[in-house]
DNA sequence: GATGAATGAGAATTCATTCAT
DNA sequence: CATGAATGAATTCTCATTCAT
């Protein structure tokens, strides 16, 4: 199925053409114009692609999450003890931050976006489905941790909720003030107050 | 004789009247007909205040966060522990979720208008003064919750920032997956988990 | 009647400032809001004394004509030859080019409106009335020039007309190249020019 | 395969009905929206091809005076005599007013915009460079003439410019009056008393 | 009379989307 | 399939005019 192949291909250049362009403008702001210029096609053909630029948008944000999740699974494999899982986490967490600036500017947007759309609307369930998955994860690992006997928890899960809650607002205060910090700092506080808030 | 209005007053019902509208529909999708209506006044009286839709924005950026200054000021009056100021900032910041959900959104729009903006700009620097100054009013209670034996914390103006990002990180999937958490039970974990991480 | 002379200097101290702002920007890239300004009362105001943008335009026409006329009248007095009148006439038409600058510029805008207009516009009437008078005025000079001895001239009506459009025109090319014109120069090769095809 | 156009062709066809549109109800007062109808596209279609209201009435402007230029040269093809050059010329600007009254309206446009214009400006440029070229080419007519024994003339460059002023301003006054002028007349004793004032 | 706050009709411009080629 | 010319709904912002004081 060369055709198949060929059209995921296409799919996924435009999407990271989006990703560009939407992080340095905002989605608002971006044309579906210089999107397809970005991804070196016509504007037509975008919506062979995508039914509109809102649904760019989500499935955008789906490609993110899907990266983001492979690029977590991948800086967690192999490593088995609760204590140093989270530890990776934070670390790869902020190391995320630099690497994929862009992907933090896009997730205001779709906050923007998702928190006016209907209850049911795609990008909201997929937000809060992503947000769902990440915190039972974490909430494993914390649960695993607390059989291990590494970690004090009541509350599992509030406490995954905690940490990833701590790593979406830096990250978004990090956006906006980049000079005030320094990422090696802050992983290293970071770590030392969640691992601490984990008894 | 002309007429006599409180320019003030007129400009304050602007704010609350884009306030509600931005945060129903979200600010790239609120005409300013709308806020005007909302406001009762006629479209083109909105520019007799404001210059355009973006400075509204900032206007009301500016608003809400000098809000937001008043009701941690109310909340905190008279309280002299830091880790009971703690407490109550933690306690007062999760409730003003509910209270003043409207705000959070706003934010929402704000977080993705600032991060492109020039760094100049009016909002990002706003933004960004409200967050710095934020921190600094944290950090000082850390410091103090340590001097006085309360606190181990090596970095207090990290830790301040830990636990606003925290907070902002909470908001925003409070924000998403409302139903997923219950406020009070939110706030004794955080609590929980804050006074921990501090030692 | 001391009230009626005030409502009349306050009159002219309109038509003044529409004047001036008219003519540094135009008249349709005028504010009424400018005029008023310039004219150091409320915006308001205007609307004692006129009744629309509009019908200032045609206001201020009618003063431009008024004093345009004031002036020759002043210049040409107690001349009695022909050839002199006639002199003196293009030197003052040319001197009154710098001198009077904003009334050109405000000629153009009433050029562009009153081709427009109907034509029973007053605006158009009184542009087509001010050049019949002023023609009728010239043709009596032509006339009494060769009644004379001092000119040929068939068509007394046409040569008074063509004086009149070589003003006009040259007016208007100064106008939007004044470097390139020298007025004493033009005073003289204008006046020899006319002088000539006057026989 | 994307759709062919002639570009140039409608680019031609905007500017057509948008000298129609002009001309009948002044630049300021012609909505974008009438223009298109009157080209028979869509609104949005104009900015396409123009970036904008102003730049359309320059390309318009430049669109006239390539047009009027194509005329001149015709009608003075292969005529040697310099006085037979003038009499042609002087003849075919007055035939040109009622062929193509619709220019002199909106030269009455670009008259006005102008003079408010920058230095600068393209339509400032573009208006003095044509009254710049047309004195060029009338005076080396009229130093011909000179040459050739035909005209007397101090000043070739005044005299040109003067021929110039006197056909712009019989435009300008005909513009308003039509009824008080008989062009044929008008063309005679034009003619007549620039031959006269030419020696 | 004078004022300027309020208004809303109006217009330029933008841009997501369509669809003929 | 791909394209980009064409479109017109939508929206910001302007400003002449009104009118309560």
């Amino acid at each position: 199925m060369p055709i198949v192949v060929d059209k995921e291909r296409k799919r996924s250049e435009i999407l990271e053409a989006a990703m560009l362009v939407f992080a340095r403008k905002g989605f608002h702001r971006s044309k579906m114009e210089e999107v397809a210029a970005a991804a070196k096609i016509g504007k037509g053909t975008i919506y062979e692609y995508f039914d509109s630029k809102h649904q760019l948008l989500q499935a955008l944000h789906g490609y993110m999450l899907s990266k983001l999740k492979d690029y977590y699974a991948a800086e967690l494999k192999d490593i088995e003890e609760p204590p140093e899982i989270i530890r990776r986490f934070l670390a790869a967490a902020v190391a995320s931050f630099r690497e994929w600036e862009p992907f933090f500017y896009v997730f205001c947007d779709v906050w923007a976006e998702a928190g006016r759309a209907e209850q049911q609307s795609l990008l909201r369930i997929q937000l809060r489905d992503a947000y769902r998955s990440s915190i039972d994860d974490l909430m494993l690992v914390v649960e695993a941790g607390v059989a291990g006997g590494f970690f004090h928890c009541e509350r599992p899960r509030l406490a995954a909720e905690h940490i990833l809650a701590c790593v979406d607002g830096l990250a978004l205060h990090w956006l906006y003030d980049q000079d005030a910090f320094d990422l090696d700092e802050m992983t290293e506080a970071l770590t030392r107050m969640v691992m601490r808030s984990l008894g």
